[in-house]
DNA sequence: TTCGGGATGCGGCATTCTGTCTCACGCGCG
DNA sequence: CGCGCGTGAGACAGAATGCCGCATCCCGAA
């Protein structure tokens, strides 16, 4: 039972690339990785990939953007959004965009190879309420989309000082990656 | 310049649903309304409807899973998922399963209009600029409206301290009433 | 090119808020 | 009655915040 799947790992952390590239590949897939749009983009033109794993966090470019060029360069491509901080509205962004599935880290390579099968039974996924911290942080994170990950804006239109939103914003990538 | 577009809406919280249908027919459009998904189906069989909008926390069963009914039921309809409680999880599911968008509650009437506008057709809409702290307020008052008015029940849903929860709601009290 | 405005990251410090523990009280129930 | 549960509130250490400053960058106007 050969896997033949070939992968594209998108990704500009070079070291959880190399960790999860090894992964995949012991469990029989072929795997490319790129660091940056352009390389990825060049992967797609000359290799046919069946898998791509991409990073919401690209140093500079969101992969939000990347997304759609990736579709465009090869239509039957099945995109997974891995993202640091997850939030509903980058994860309904994604999933409008063509994405298969949307995962926060840290995933395990069994769940994310998961993300790819299509609809299985799912079943029972109540909402349930979130606590107020997840609240203020989805809420963050949408502002700050909105202002383009500009921190000063988003803290005077969240009418929070910037050194709190600074604060904020450090402690949860800590947590998160 | 009439809209003909015929909606449904569908949500277990009647009030919410006629304040919500007023406000669409005030726009020009048809509106219909459905408290539980067989009402939905049968409302979907004898109309042709353009746009739904489904609540997930119907009563009993969820809205999850009615997405895909309703959708087999008429192929060509644009469903929009609006919750109470969301979360990343039922946001990437609702969106598999063939939702247009997912909103969380409380939106307002032109938000929702706009939540079913294609990607490209979404520009910079930001009506208001919310605050952090109206978010934690919204969402105090709605978990705490769930649970009752119990206010320990409310601090556990919410992950934090009863005593916390008591000396927010204390000080919103004196400063708001 | 220089200059000014704005964004960012970070240190420090006084003030405020939160987590935790404690007690007292009320209420329904077997 | 005792028991469980919810509520209100005092006290205090530790964490978070508001607010100052300073040092970079980057970028568009002069």
């Amino acid at each position: 039972m050969t896997n033949e799947s070939h992968w594209l790992l998108i990704d500009d952390d070079d070291a959880f690339l190399q960790v999860l590239a090894r992964s995949l590949a012991r469990h029989g897939y072929r795997v490319s990785c790129a660091t940056t749009p352009v390389e990825a983009l060049s992967v797609l033109e000359s290799t046919h990939i069946d898998r791509c794993v991409l990073d919401l966090n690209l140093a500079g470019e969101s992969g939000l953007q990347l997304l759609p060029e990736l579709l465009s360069a090869q239509r039957d491509l099945d995109v997974l959004v891995l993202t640091g901080y997850g939030s509903i509205a980058t994860a309904v962004e994604a999933m409008r965009r063509g994405a298969v599935n949307y995962l926060c880290k840290p995933v395990s390579v069994s769940q994310l190879i998961n993300g790819f099968e299509p609809l299985e039974a799912t079943p029972e996924l109540r909402p349930e309420p979130p606590s107020v911290e997840e609240m203020e942080w989805e809420h963050i994170q949408r502002v700050l989309n909105e202002h383009e990950g500009n921190v000063s804006a988003t803290a005077r239109a969240l009418n929070m000082h910037r050194r709190t939103l600074q604060r904020k914003l450090q402690k949860h990538s800590r947590w998160r990656s």
